[in-house]
DNA sequence: TCAAGGTATGTGGTATACCACAGACTGTGT
DNA sequence: ACACAGTCTGTGGTATACCACATACCTTGA
């Protein structure tokens, strides 16, 4: 992996009326443009009381975060290590922060941390990823329940909406589209739950899934059949059935675990291959 | 929070053949026997290959998640404060392992570190909990679907006996008890389920609960109500009737919540009151 | 008496120095 | 050639010093 960063991590103070507003060090992440802009502070005009409590250690979290989600984790050669002191002289800080964040992304399980060893993003296993649709179902059918007694009949023509747009994509192949689509479905419906805990939990998992959905989800013919499903629940939402829409939510989803379960080695070989072609 | 720990920090390195054996600090928890014991190595004898890679850091997470876990956070007077420095006096140890445990304490949601004010622990609300009543029944239900096919029947003989054993509790009114095998009957069930992933997503939720459990299982009338609730559980899962097992689960726990929903006002009082007769 | 501002102190945030272990490398004796 | 042991270097682990902000307290002027 290689962050190219480059911080800028001079910090000036201003001090005005006994508000102060910080500069935050600005960061180009592989030269896009930096996340925040230097404050201009115009002595007459109304200065904005936000002071945002910014800390090295949240920020290189999300930065890490970030970074190890765009990784090809599963590549054969990919990069698995991370170093503290190479990470620290990119970001221009100290080990510290970066160790916090390191920590927390251990307790993520994004990272192994191996004592006197070094730094490891975590690849799943199969049976690790098999559990994680597993008890993606389980949320996500919760969740649909919990939407037909929630939801309201504005919430689910809405719902029917974004599915309708973007059903298109499915059947153009237009893969990567509908892959967002998808998800961004699933995760209307944890949010039509009413319980922001499951959507936050179901969104844990997705994070780990993330680096993996395109290779399993990318199938023209399970996307197709993915719109049919989706139709169906939508049926079932409105019909306000609760188990009908749960039961069909939890076996769109636990198809995607038999298509996983099936396909896995020919998944990974196939990510291989394309890893070895960059 | 009174960490009476005695840290003795010296570290032996013994090498012999080449096999190097760590000698651990050993540690006194508030007057309690040292967690690992000093190697008596005898020199003709078989050494033993162990050798545990121990941080600091690990280790302070663990204790103070204990710690936490065992105040009682929603007594009126709790200290809900940890202080960095006091920490590391009290441990004997420098504030950094501390601070990174800290990190991963916050992650998991038990603490809130706010920047330049403080370290705390994190209260839940009369909501967050009945989201994880929620969250909870999701994952339990799907682990029942699951134990209804991948659980043998010895293991549902081993549930009923458990069950079993534990009803008699219930009737007497043996309620802490009681509250501790109703905790191991679910995790039972989610462990029938051969998904470990529910299992350990709903050992963090339940995490969370422990302080709360007490209030809220602890009444005789509920007690003997779970106790058919669980009766008819088993059955369901003997049926092997996946529809029937899931959906017994789940109005189990959320019977739960309905109970929470009501009685929250009451057990928060009860709880103040509590507290400050001590 | 009271309000405004200065100051002292305590907190978490960060940088840095140094440590012990792991592993690769290398030299040396057989 | 080979085995072994010493050494070198890189890693994360820990301790420590110092910083800036937050807060309570105190001083000072009206």
């Amino acid at each position: 992996m290689n962050f190219c960063l480059k911080f800028t991590s001079i910090r000036i103070d201003y001090s005005f009326f006994g508000c102060k507003v910080y500069h935050i060090p600005k960061v180009r992440i592989a030269g896009a443009v930096g996340f925040l802009e230097a404050l201009e502070v115009s002595i007459g005009d109304k200065l904005r009381p936000i002071s945002e409590s910014f800390t090295l250690k949240d920020h290189t979290f999300n930065l890490l975060r970030a970074a190890i989600l765009d990784m090809d984790i599963y590549g054969p050669e990919a990069d698995l290590r991370l170093d503290e002191r190479k990470l620290a002289e990119s970001l221009g800080i100290s080990r510290t922060p970066i160790r916090e964040a390191l920590a927390r992304l251990a307790q993520e399980d994004l990272v192994q941390i191996v004592p006197r060893k070094g730094v490891f993003v975590c690849r799943k296993t199969r049976e690790e990823i098999l559990e994680m649709v597993v008890t993606w179902a389980a949320l996500e059918s919760m969740a649909a329940r919990l939407a037909t007694v929630h939801a309201t009949d504005a919430d689910l023509v809405a719902l029917r909406k974004f599915a309708m747009k973007h059903s298109s994509d499915a059947v153009r192949a237009d893969i990567e589209e509908y892959s967002d689509a998808n998800i961004k479905f699933h995760q209307f419906i944890l949010k039509l739950s009413g319980c922001a805990l499951l959507g936050e939990t179901a969104e844990g998992l997705f994070i780990h899934m993330r680096a993996i959905r395109r290779r399993a989800m990318g199938e023209s013919d399970r996307a197709q059949r993915s719109v049919v499903d989706h139709m169906e629940i939508i049926e079932a939402l409105v019909a306000r059935d609760a188990d009908l829409a749960s039961s069909r939510v939890r076996e769109h989803t636990m198809r995607l675990h038999a298509h996983i379960s099936k396909t896995w080695a020919r998944l990974e070989i196939l990510g291989a291959a394309k890893s070895a072609a960059t």
